[in-house]
RNA sequence: GCCCAUAUAGCUCAGAUGGUAGAGCGCAUCCUUGGUAAGGAUGAGGUCAACGGUUCAAUUCCGUUUAUGGGCUCCA
């Protein structure tokens, strides 16, 4: 038997017989400590578990508890003992179909008669509990495919049997920690005894391998982690999100509502959510101005015949609503606001010395959503898109690119984002336009990004069907992604709508055509914004940024003085003259997050100033009304960024 | 669209083996004039989501529809 070199990322190395196990070698070359740290190893960009002989020199890289992909192993395995646990309680009822680990949890899926209730989940993780108490290791074994299919169909697992014809090898590995045993590539935790801590989350339906075609399954959730302290920090995560959610908060602050008799999918803007929404609108519409965007506003209908041209009756006709006929012509609602600013292009001759032309418009658009779809202001049925379309040369789309990434990032810090992740798309099978095009934008937008520094991950054949596309999908303040900005050449509309410029060489050319919504739409970036600041809005964009409240009826008379000069001084403000107590005027102020509470007495009516409360529970001392008119108006601008 | 759950006052929620309902907050009126997170009293609010069925009787049981929630799929 000849011996084999095993070295890992910490310096250490040792001779050992060939077949040694990575567990054997890990306790020769670690301490104690660091191996009951050590979930797995990677060898040659291959994770391997524990249990894994090594049979030729290698280089192990460790993954600890801490560390994502221990995560991943961890949640991995707990879902093969949730599966244990319900073949455990309801044996032949239930049918395995498939068990992986996603971002902070897990998931299996279960063919079973009756539906799992929540209540089921104490049985379930009572029988688990059980599971992990009994250290079972999980063992690896390889099979040929058609041992697998016997295996697996004599215990009438027809799911396993299609994964296992659908991979086509000729070699399978296996996993068995107890009475179960799992198709799977692993790698898999040591033993159960490494599930530390972990907890069902809920129950739903889903297909089988997403295709709504197949059978509906029953989808259990659920998350691990190795040590309590950090589930019921993830729980309180959870907790906190739920206290944010832009639905609650968005009927709590009076922002917006829906209504049954108006339908689904459509929003009523409250008093207080219109005036934010327009702030909004204000901050993007401005700072377009200051980019040398030039406004549109476009008509919400059109006649058939455009859409026809555009080719959205053919690709798009399912999302769009139905028409309607108006002095006999047939007409229908938009779900884009493309084709219209295509016309107004197209209304006049244009030369290549106008380009860049950069059109912007806040278009509202109406696209069918499936019922199921909708949720609160992230997926609506109407919504306005924050939508600019800019047409150049080919020469000028690169640096086109980095001026809109420019303004997106800008536009986004400014609402508290700094913190995102960005996706290139590349051509799908199903495409228009010449190879020679796909390849110069695609050129064209990786080295925008890359000359503005941003990382970005490569996502190929993800594109849409007429250009490639940039993608920014930001975090908020709990780490939750929501993908907002989008950027979007397009090979299709230009050709379609036959539009044209006059190049210096005095020939027509067809110009470039970008697409781009950098807050997505007013609609679900408002959501997102609810959800960041959970409802505590910065001074610059907060609905209500000031409420004066006086303290008896003496100073009522003063309050309407002080509120009626704020108010031509341009702050936002409100006021309290109830017969209440202070404290339960100051309560409700900060139950509403109003930024500022301007508390009014006798000490302020004769001095001719107001105390100012913060939403902090601080206090400004006195300060003169001009000055505070002054501090808010420099706190905007500081807030806007100018 | 599909699976599961839910729908009671403006809001958050109780409720009865089937006999037309209650709390807190909010709202109105009155008392109270109180300096930094809820002072007190009285009162008005409900076709118990809609429609159909079973029943002497349905808010309650059954069915259908609509909406909402958790997912699947899709997307700004």
């Amino acid at each position: 038997m000849t011996d084999i070199k095993i070295d890992i990322d910490n310096g250490e190395s040792a001779v050992m017989p060939t077949a040694t196990t990575v567990g054997e070698a890990l306790s020769e070359l670690l301490s104690n400590k660091q191996r009951k740290r050590t979930v797995a190893v990677t060898v040659a960009g291959e994770t391997l578990d524990l249990g894994t002989p090594l049979n030729t020199d290698s280089s192990l890289s460790l993954i600890q508890i801490g560390s994502d992909e221990s995560l991943e192993i961890l949640r991995h395995s707990t879902a093969h003992v949730m599966a244990e646990a319900v073949r455990e309680i309801y044996g032949k009822d239930v049918k395995v179909a498939i068990g992986p680990s996603i971002e902070n949890g897990f998931y299996y899926d279960f063919e079973c008669k009756e539906p799992f209730k929540p209540e089921d989940f104490e049985k379930i993780e009572a029988k688990m509990t059980e599971i992990v108490r009994k250290a079972l290791p999980f063992t690896r074994t390889e099979m040929c495919s058609d041992d697998a299919i016997k295996h697996f169909d004599d215990l009438g697992e027809n799911y396993k049997v299609e994964l296992i014809r659908d991979l086509g090898e000729d070699t399978v590995s296996l996993y068995q920690q107890g009475s179960f045993t799992d198709l799977c590539r692993g790698p898999h935790l040591p033993n159960t005894s490494w599930i530390k801590a972990f907890k069902l989350q809920r129950v739903a339906g889903a297909y089988w391998r997403g295709d709504e075609k197949n059978a509906m399954l029953q989808r259990i959730y659920g998350t691990a982690f190795f040590d309590k302290k950090a589930l019921r920090k993830h729980l309180n995560t959870l907790e906190e999100a739920k206290k944010r959610d832009h639905r609650k908060l968005g009927k709590e602050l009076q922002l917006f509502t829906m209504q049954d008799e108006i339908g689904p999918g459509l929003i009523l803007w409250q008093p207080k959510g219109a005036l934010l929404r327009k702030l909004i609108e204000d901050y993007w519409k401005d700072a377009h101005y200051r980019n040398d965007y030039e406004l549109l506003y476009t008509p919400h209908i059109a006649r058939q015949d455009l859409w026809k041209t555009s080719g959205h009756l053919d690709f798009y006709a399912e999302n769009m609503y139905s028409g309607m006929d108006i002095d006999d012509v047939r007409y229908q609602l938009k779900p884009m606001n493309c084709p219209f600013h295509i016309g107004i292009y197209n209304s006049n001759k244009r030369s290549y010395r106008e380009f860049p032309i950069r059109w912007c418009e806040l278009g509202t658009v109406y696209r069918y959503e499936r019922a199921g779809a909708l949720h609160g202001l992230l997926r609506v049925r109407g919504f306005t898109q924050d939508d600019a379309h800019i047409f150049c040369t080919p020469e000028q789309l690169e640096n086109e690119i980095f001026n809109i990434l420019d303004l997106n990032l800008e536009i986004l810090k400014t609402f508290g984002f700094d913190q995102y992740d960005i996706y290139l798309s590349t051509r799908p099978e199903k495409s228009v336009g010449t190879d020679e095009n796909w390849e110069q934008s695609t050129e064209a937008l990786k080295l925008a990004l890359e000359k503005k520094g941003l990382s970005f991950e490569l996502d190929p054949g993800e594109g849409v069907f007429y250009g490639p596309k940039i993608d920014i999908k930001i975090k908020d303040q709990l780490g939750r992604s929501w993908q907002c900005s989008t950027i979007q050449v397009d090979f299709n509309l230009p050709e379609r709508f036959k539009m044209s410029y006059t190049g210096s060489d005095n020939k027509e050319h067809q110009p470039i055509m970008i697409h781009r919504a950098l807050m997505g739409s007013l609609e679900r970036f408002i959501g997102v914004l609810i959800e960041h600041y959970a409802g505590v809005f910065p001074l610059w964009f907060a609905p209500v940024q000031a409420r004066i409240m006086n303290i008896t009826d003496a100073q009522a008379e003063y309050c309407e003085e002080v509120y009626m000069k704020l108010r031509k001084a341009g702050i936002r403000i409100e006021k309290d003259l109830r017969n209440e107590k202070l404290n339960y005027k100051i309560r409700e102020a900060q139950m509403e997050k109003v930024p500022y509470m301007l508390i009014i007495g006798d000490k302020e009516k004769d001095s001719g100033t107001v105390t100012v409360r913060l939403r902090n529970g601080k206090n400004i001392a006195d300060m003169s009304i001009d000055d505070f008119a002054t501090k808010v108006a420099d706190e905007c601008l500081e807030g806007r960024g100018i």
